[in-house]
DNA sequence: CAAAATAACTTTAAGCTTGAAGTTTTTTGG
DNA sequence: CCAAAAAACTTCAAGCTTAAAGTTATTTTG
């Protein structure tokens, strides 16, 4: 290993460069491939490691982290699609999650009283207590991997990735 | 929606802010978190956007055309726990990949003559074509979404990405 | 009001992914 | 040379994820 290649995720970094370009793309598109692998391998390195933690210090997911801490803010609870459409995930998918943290009684599980289709789910308080401890572990990872960006570096990063997201939603809006 | 939070992935855009802050972590985490939200929203929005493409213009999925992309240089061909390193992945996982690439004619599997424990694995002259093609379209659609960015943007988010890259791997080469 | 449409899930089939355990083959040490 | 260790997968159990189909409840329409 050189260490220094972003040569993952399908898009090899010779062959963005390479001379196997393919005939129907005309444009060189070199420059927004090599970004969004760069993006893509520093989102990678820093998710495995988050998972891979939870696992071993909480015996715990991302998955599962990830819907608490939806919950977390929601005292009275949320309603399932409610959650499905923030994590940005299938309802079936929320489904199942929520049938396991259920089970180890993370959260709780309503039938709306207004409407019998709604479920409304909430932390428990163990649930509650479990998910505090992981978020402060989580935030600190994140300090560590992210610790020896300079400040100014951090604020540019975060006005440029906005900018991306721009780009990101109108191309979809657009195409979609 | 308003279409600006980069409410999900398990930290609620609130929840950094808020009054909710766990008593174990003292320190200001907040920036961090913040940026690592936003870089993990670009990153899915992109891959859920490829992902959804390969799968109706090309009936795949993202690990497949990954696994011919690692190989599509390898004229000879690479060694299984090669291609798993390149990856980032598991070997079961890519032995999986394989089995099924191999079924569907994508790629050919030979034990190597010198070691029989080793495989080796090839794009066949229709799997090369259909990543051609797969290819060129990949292209395409990242550089419609990433097309909005000027290219004085792209250059700085380049730069800071190797140095985010670069904080994140020597945390890793740290702590791990 | 009854039929049709819509909503909010739940279930299912299929595929991805991992860690751990298992198999076969090669290399090492004595 | 032979036993032990190491390598290179493969298999397995478990969990995540989605699209599509199915269920139940509510709202709209004629």
């Amino acid at each position: 290993m050189t260490g220094d290649e972003d040569d993952r995720k399908g898009i090899a970094a010779e062959w963005v460069d390479g001379e196997t370009k393919v005939l129907e793309a005309p444009g060189d598109h070199g420059a927004e491939l090599r970004l969004w692998l760069r993006l893509l391998t520093c989102t990678t390195l820093v998710e495995t490691e988050v998972r891979r933690r939870l696992r071993e210090e909480f015996d715990s997911t991302l998955p599962r982290f990830d819907l608490m801490a939806q919950l977390e803010r929601a005292r009275d609870g949320m309603v399932l699609g409610e959650v499905s459409k923030r994590m940005m995930v299938s309802p079936g998918n929320i489904s199942v999650l929520v049938e396991r943290l259920a089970e180890s009684g993370h959260i709780s599980r309503t039938t709306s009283p207004t409407d019998r289709r709604v479920q409304i789910i909430a932390l428990t308080p163990f649930g509650r207590a479990e998910f505090e401890k992981m978020a402060a572990a989580h935030a600190d990872w994140i300090a560590d991997l992210f610790g020896r960006l300079e400040a100014a570096d951090s604020t540019v990063l975060m006005d440029e990735l906005a900018r991306l997201k721009g780009s990101i939603v109108a191309s979809l809006a657009r195409g979609g």
